[in-house]
DNA sequence: TAATTTTGGTATATAATTGGTACATTAAGG
DNA sequence: CCTTAATGTACCAATTATATACCAAAATTA
């Protein structure tokens, strides 16, 4: 239930309410009360409540419909891709440092026969693929969107396929043809082996510790194509 | 039975009808019921329902057929950022979990003297602001976001961002009253300040270990809540 | 197969709600 | 006394919701 909200003076009234959207008590496009539920909430007039929802709109917080209603514009909350897209290589390892490590730790917690059934059948084709380096990529890709898949936690997974998504695009070909190469390619098989064996024998620790190896493995070789081609 | 939902206006009634499939209440490919039904079931006119399942089909949750039904239409494992919204709060902590002592690792390697000026100013405002707990909230949202800002690795930055515009929902509010107390709050300000002197110390793995026990108390009271709130 | 029922699609008229506006009143401060 | 802000009231226009009817297509049934 709203409580009265002892509260006078429009700039108190549209500060009150854009603390509120700021923390979240509305969701974005949400509608909210209409003017005159918000003159009874704040126990005062609805000329005020319309002088601070006016006050919010210029600055970009609110949007109002005449004979709708007043809907919140928060524009940071709408998902924009685009910022990521720019995302530098080292960035990508990082965050996936900070993520990949503790998705196998919680991977070992949730792991059921048919996950690991589906990411041995996973490996077993990464192995097969000997030189075709972008059929290797996409099962790369599939086997670590796969881990975030078992953990059964949305969030992890939502994000683990957007940096993918990321490293889908076309820019990152060429980095792929720079560190793709066989002998890497049968490292990673041998690391991405040793992480299903942890999870398999239910080690977090070494689970996470095996999936560090990797991601600094790849960051190496990075590294190096970095150094090497340098222009 | 069906008992009637206490609920006004489309975009209210698609929002309810998007959690119940989202909660699993009816499966893949089912058709839900009519329009005519639901207009019953929600007490509001057909018009409104049609109104609400156009607005889902769009975000491509249902399908409608004419003259058969509206069928749910769940793509395997694609989440966009509308069912982000739906996260559980356990499903958070894990994500932040993994997310921030790595965080808290690459932010004592990148943070300038500026950058912990502006931490020690959010500390020092969250240790003033007493028994305002919404106010708590959004400035202990800051400080996990500015660190991620220190690590200037843009992706981490885009994926705090994001997950705690999901703390940023209306149903967390609930959440909050029942775990923001004020013990807790001084708990979070100590650990907050623990964080901060580890990495103004320049000492990684303090700073990791720090953020680790402030995500694992803010753990231990969601859970509390939860089994105290067991209804 | 053919008739009937159900279902979404559409149109229309009516009522309720909402923001937009104007005006008189009240209260506080200079 | 004047200015300013807030209040309370009334009314208007736009939007939304409701209620109803009818149609065509799909599903059901005889």
């Amino acid at each position: 239930m709203k409580h009265d909200e002892k509260i006078n003076g429009a700039p108190e009234v549209a500060a009150e309410i854009k603390r509120q959207i700021l923390a979240g008590t509305y969701a974005n496009q949400e509608r909210l009360a209409s003017e005159r539920k918000l003159s009874e909430q704040f126990s005062c007039a609805r000329g005020t409540i319309r002088q601070a929802l006016i006050q919010l709109e210029k600055h970009g917080l609110v949007q109002i419909k005449p004979g709708s209603g007043s809907y919140v514009t928060r524009p940071e909350k709408t998902l924009d891709i685009s910022e990521i897209d720019q995302a530098r290589p080292l960035e990508l390892i990082d965050a996936r440092f900070a993520l990949e490590p503790h998705i196998c730790r919680l991977a070992v917690l949730q792991a059921t026969g048919r996950d690991l059934d589906k990411a041995d059948a996973l490996l077993r084709e990464m192995e097969a693929c000997g030189s075709d380096m972008e059929k290797f990529a996409t099962l790369d890709t599939a086997f670590h969107v796969l881990l975030a898949e078992t953990t059964e936690n949305s969030i992890l997974i939502w994000v683990v396929r957007q940096i993918n998504s990321v490293r889908a695009q076309k820019q990152w070909e060429r980095m792929r043809a720079l560190t793709l190469t066989p002998p890497m390619v049968a490292q990673y098989n041998l690391q991405h082996r040793a992480i299903f064996d942890a999870i398999s024998a239910r080690h977090p620790e070494q689970a996470a510790e095996a999936m560090k190896r990797h991601l600094d493995a790849a960051r190496s070789s990075l590294t190096q194509a970095v150094s090497d081609g340098t222009s």
